[in-house]
DNA sequence: CTGTATCCTACGGGATACTG
DNA sequence: CAGTATCCCGTAGGATACAG
């Protein structure tokens, strides 16, 4: 950790969406726009573009559209994407961890009062 | 990465400051917070305050009081705090190869154009 | 030295409607 | 199906002043 780069990576995965996008493109290696809206519930559409946008220009995932009708768009993770993978991953299991440590110390601070 | 707290863990280490205070407080097991303050530039008293009332909250950092005028307060990190420190560790890699990885593509665009 | 207390603004994000 | 285009709002964060 010598000069400090964690500002940039948390520019790249921090977005009220991305990481539940990211989570998405990690379990199923092509997914579609909507099914992607339909798994992630509470998102609009423009927030699922925007956040697909950004990660694109970070060059996170791809993009591929399919010149049809009706349209089809696959996004996937890039190369450079997957290796953010062992980074969600640890956050998750330390995000986990992190819950059950507060809620022990809520449990403690009831136990006093 | 069962069911994804990511989010849990980007609530802990998210807020503009707030990773810039724990690298701090990685190098430097107790600092107090004039010292932060001047280690941190463009950081405001309001948003150091807040930000370490934050990471206090989340049990990540602990602040001791020194009975004395004038006032001595020193910041330091918690046992649970550092766990965080492979994850910021990772992130700042990967962030250093980030900056490089996006830097390389622009190259390629521009000798395109 | 280590903070509060105000006031203010920019912008991330939401709701809704429209389109190739 | 996969998006734009608007309009709107809450809040994170900045500037500044004051205080124990």
């Amino acid at each position: 950790m010598s000069e400090c780069k964690v500002d940039t990576a948390l520019e790249a995965i921090v977005g009220k969406w991305k990481h539940k996008i990211l989570f998405h493109m990690i379990k199923q290696d092509k997914i579609r726009f909507n099914e992607l809206k339909r798994s992630i519930p509470g998102i609009t559409q423009k927030m699922l573009t925007s956040q697909l946008r950004e990660l694109e220009q970070h060059d996170l995932i791809t993009r591929k559209v399919y010149a049809q009708v009706p349209p089809k768009v696959e996004y996937s993770l890039t190369e450079h994407g997957k290796s953010l993978i062992p980074i969600l991953s640890m956050m998750s299991v330390w995000g986990e961890e992190h819950v059950k440590h507060v809620e022990s110390l809520y449990r403690e601070t009831d136990e006093k009062a």
